[in-house]
DNA sequence: CAGCCGTGGAA
DNA sequence: TTTCCAAGGCT
């Protein structure tokens, strides 16, 4: 399995990981400051919220979400609206909906304290392998096998792994489970992708003050090559309308995201056409006319597709949906792509 | 398995 | 501007 006298031995890469980790330990939010336990609600938040998300984005929202609520029973009393409002910004909505069911399931059916065993938040709905394997070492300090980005790409290099991404996972998760040690397993899961994250960079990586460099195979070759990653998939560009109705009060109409799923689910959007996977018309479901397109168009990212959004100014008298006061609109849960058309529909009103 | 699900920062 | 990808999970 290891490479022979110069390949990673698990014992001496655990100790030299978790004497690195010691002094270089980045204090965040969700970390207790002297390395005590911490509170594994608030292990719970920031690993979610971290999912695919950066640390910088996701400290404030971490601190206010804590600060509103305090307590797996605060959450689970709150509304899903409220949770979402917070949540706005973040991306991946349907996280803060499975939050929230957490919530109520873990007041509910486990009796309002977080269970200690692996298989028992995998059960839990937006847990996944890495969450649960993460919550079970870092709040519980319990040992298990912790791997996300940050770790696959430090096992890649480590190994020289020739196995691209994804179908490598499988044995990447076998080479870090015989990576690590049991001792310390919070620290040791924290430490290694706090290396992964500052030192064993996705591009131009430290290899000079990384602890593990005497055991990495990649070092002497071109560790920005690690790991090999399948081709992605171009990026398609769609386009679609969005339009921007007001009523005679100056009002604007929103309509709640299906919570079933699909983009922006749960939100309050504009009335769209043309980009997302429904077939929804709502120049006749909304019986809309005057129609009047703004000359800019708004470019938006997502995961899968590119979106150019054109803005057409409407009217409609339909008493559906829900009708708001510009200034009321930070009231509302709204995603990204709908603060940036009302930046332009609206500049006043928007931060 | 591959597509879906947001957003922002870095290079 | 483009590309990458970040403490992933669900279907």
């Amino acid at each position: 399995m290891f490479h022979g006298d110069d390949g990673p031995s698990h014992n001496k890469v655990s100790s030299v990981l978790l004497s690195w980790y010691a002094s270089n330990k980045r204090v965040l939010p969700w970390r207790d400051p002297q390395g005590l336990p911490t509170d594994p609600y608030r292990v719970w938040i920031s690993e979610i919220m971290l999912q695919q998300t950066t640390v910088p984005t996701v400290r404030g929202y971490f601190e206010r979400f804590i600060s509103r609520w305090p307590s797996v029973q605060d959450l689970a009393k709150a509304s899903l609206d409220d949770v979402l409002h917070e949540w706005q910004g973040l991306g991946y909505y349907s996280r803060a909906k499975n939050l929230h069911k957490c919530a109520v399931m873990i007041v509910e059916a486990f009796d309002g304290t977080f269970q200690t065993a692996e298989k028992d938040f995998l059960s839990l709905p937006g847990v996944g392998p890495y969450t649960a394997a993460a919550i079970q070492s870092i709040a519980f300090n319990s040992p298990s096998t912790v791997v996300d980005g940050n770790v696959e790409r430090v096992i890649a290099r480590l190994f020289s792994l020739k196995t691209p991404l994804p179908q490598a996972k499988a044995e990447i998760h076998k080479l870090a489970g015989h990576i690590r040690s049991e001792e310390e397993p919070s620290n040791y899961a924290q430490a290694l992708m706090d290396l992964g994250s500052s030192v064993c960079t996705p591009k131009a990586p430290k290899c000079v003050i990384c602890p593990l460099e005497k055991f990495c195979s990649a070092k002497k070759h071109n560790p920005e090559s690690f790991p090999i990653r399948q081709k992605k998939k171009e990026k398609p560009t769609r386009r679609g309308i969005f339009y921007f109705i007001q009523d005679d009060k100056g009002r604007v109409l929103l309509e709640k995201r299906p919570l079933s799923g699909g983009l922006f689910s749960g939100l309050m959007a504009l009335p769209s056409e043309g980009w997302d996977t429904t077939d929804d018309d709502p120049v006749t479901r909304l019986k809309i006319k005057n129609i009047k397109p703004l000359p800019e168009k708004v470019r938006h990212v997502f995961t899968h597709f590119s979106l150019i959004a054109e803005v057409r100014y409407a009217e409609s008298t339909i008493a559906e949906g829900v009708w708001v006061f510009p200034e009321a609109l930070s009231n509302y849960a709204l995603p990204t792509l709908m603060k940036k058309i009302f930046k332009l529909t609206l500049p006043e009103t928007v931060e």
